[in-house]
DNA sequence: CTGTTAGCGCCTTCAG
DNA sequence: CTGAAGGCGCTAACAG
């Protein structure tokens, strides 16, 4: 099933086909009308590789990033998705589980395959960074910023995010936070804590526990972060939060009496449990949408964009509440 | 960048060098270094589209889903993954909304660019399953199985696994239950009404309403659900049955004094909340496994395996307990 | 506006 | 065991 053989059948010329398929050219309208039928009659669809072999290009785009099973994702991807199919490619995903030589290869496979990518919280380091980069294929960073690279980025404000947590909590009393940190090479874990170190400036003190980015990494942690004795516990994510929480809980702590919780991301993970979490929201689909126009314009148009911002917004919520004055538990709620 | 190239910079023909690259024939060890260092100093990777122009083939696998969103899915696909990367294959998904209309537009897409599909919970109706396994392509269906189908099917035991459910509650006294039903399109949902239909031969009474596959759609129905009078809510998965336990506790109902309420898929959803879920466990990771091994095997032998039915596991959590015996609630913990 | 011609980069017969 | 030659299906530059 070749263009040809659409050719014999519409009695025109393989070429003449390609041009009606593609709009490459004007066309007799009746030459293209037996193009139409004989495509249609014959269920011709064009052959992917030879096409791409023909023009160069895959119509894909590869999407890397480093946890399917983060909600986070599929929200971004949906996002994507339909950006790329509007203009008519296909995305290809591809899971690092968050290990940065993985990444290294999964980026050198996608660039094979795909006309240009996003690179969604990559781990790696700056300098991995520029030499992939280097390479020359279309790629946009997403949710990093990294100066000086050739690539677009487009992040949601993790910075401003998390300021927006501090000065909740600094405005409930709070002047003792303990922060579960996420993975140590997330550039997002990074601003998170800068926010943080930045709030100290308020007289707040907050000490950073390593912990992950997972509900079981929470879940672990909230012992210790109770032990620290402070008065309010913020999260790198959602996951981790619920996690902390539901050992809290199961340990007889109240929250947000004795203690507040702080999410990050919005997962809406709130449907489970009686209590809903404090958190600042991340506009996923937008971020998606827009890191999909962004790779499509960089691919059509070389155009360079400006690395953007993308705004949190503070969820107040049930876990957060008054610092307790003493010992007592005797705090109201936010 | 070639094969031409690296044929020159090791002084051997293309031919050569696509010989020492796939190990078609055997080459002279000397040939072979000069080709491998040539291809490492280059940074030589042999252009995918030329090569499945040249072969016929993609070196891809395409899957399709209802919705990534679900973290059922999510597991599957990093064990298909696995498998797809042991043979050398890339993975290709493309999740359909649960929209058989969109699903036969994806499974149309796939065959275009990937040697073999994965169709997983396709809900399109088995005329249009025959008429896209009709093309030819190798399939395998992943959780559908279709009798005289010419494609390999791979399924865990939704009916077993209801059939467990009805027999737990069964023992604890229930007579009467209620199923929160999934989307009407799904096969899995039937086999589910199938198992719950044959529960009534020992007496149990079943209502069905339909509902949906989210943890939304379960926390509409609650409501509903309380109002049959029924003493168990069943549900289509634990996403649902998390929606609908949130709802009844806002509603200060007691599970599972009060009512029980039973899961199903293990979603491992439990980290959340103080009870965790009485469900049934599926073997994701074997399920995504098998699959990828059966589609394999098809691409590779034409090997037309037996339909393979996956157990699951009863998981006997906090949220089923015994029969409340009149209108007060004094039943005791499964 | 249409048909013919020459590749895109690779694999795979076929000679040697 | 190696090189040369043809073709995979499509597009694009070229004549007509």
């Amino acid at each position: 099933m070749t263009i040809t053989d659409v050719g014999v059948a519409a009695r025109v010329s393989p070429s003449t086909v390609s041009r009606v398929l593609n709009g490459t050219a004007k066309v007799d309208p009746a030459l293209a009308d037996r193009v139409h039928q004989a495509v249609r009659e014959l269920g011709y669809r064009p052959n992917l590789a030879a096409q791409g072999l023909a023009r160069g290009e895959w119509g894909t785009i590869g999407v890397m990033l480093p946890d399917l099973a983060n909600p986070y994702f599929p929200d971004v991807l949906k996002a994507v998705t339909a950006v790329a199919r509007a203009n008519g490619r296909r995305v290809m995903v591809m899971e690092s589980d968050e290990d940065p030589t993985v990444e290294q290869d999964l980026v050198t496979e996608l660039m094979r395959c795909c006309d240009g990518l996003l690179l969604c919280s990559p781990r790696m380091d700056r300098a991995q960074l520029v030499d992939l980069v280097g390479h020359g294929h279309p790629m946009v960073l997403v949710n990093r910023i990294a100066p000086g690279l050739a690539a677009p980025s487009i992040s949601v404000d993790f910075y401003a995010g998390m300021t927006l947590i501090c000065g909740h909590l600094a405005q409930l009393g709070h002047r003792e936070v303990v922060y579960l940190s996420g993975p140590e090479a997330s550039w997002a874990n990074g601003e998170r804590v800068r926010a943080l170190n930045a709030a100290e400036a308020f007289g707040m003190k907050v000490t950073v526990l390593p912990c992950g980015s997972t509900t079981r990494d929470g879940n672990e942690a909230a012992p210790r972060a109770l032990e620290s004795g402070a008065t309010a516990i913020v999260t790198y994510n959602d996951l981790v939060a619920q996690g902390a929480l539901t050992r809290l809980r199961q340990q007889g702590v109240d929250v947000p009496k004795e203690v507040s919780v702080v999410g990050f991301d919005d997962l809406s993970l709130d449907w489970f449990g009686l209590a809903t979490l404090t958190t600042v929201s991340t506009p996923r689909d937008e971020l998606g949408r827009r890191a999909g126009e962004m790779l499509e314009l960089l691919m059509t148009e070389g155009h360079d964009t400006e690395p953007r911002y993308l705004p949190m917004a503070l969820l107040v919520r049930d876990t957060t509440g008054t610092v307790r004055t003493t010992a007592s538990a005797r705090g109201a709620q936010g």
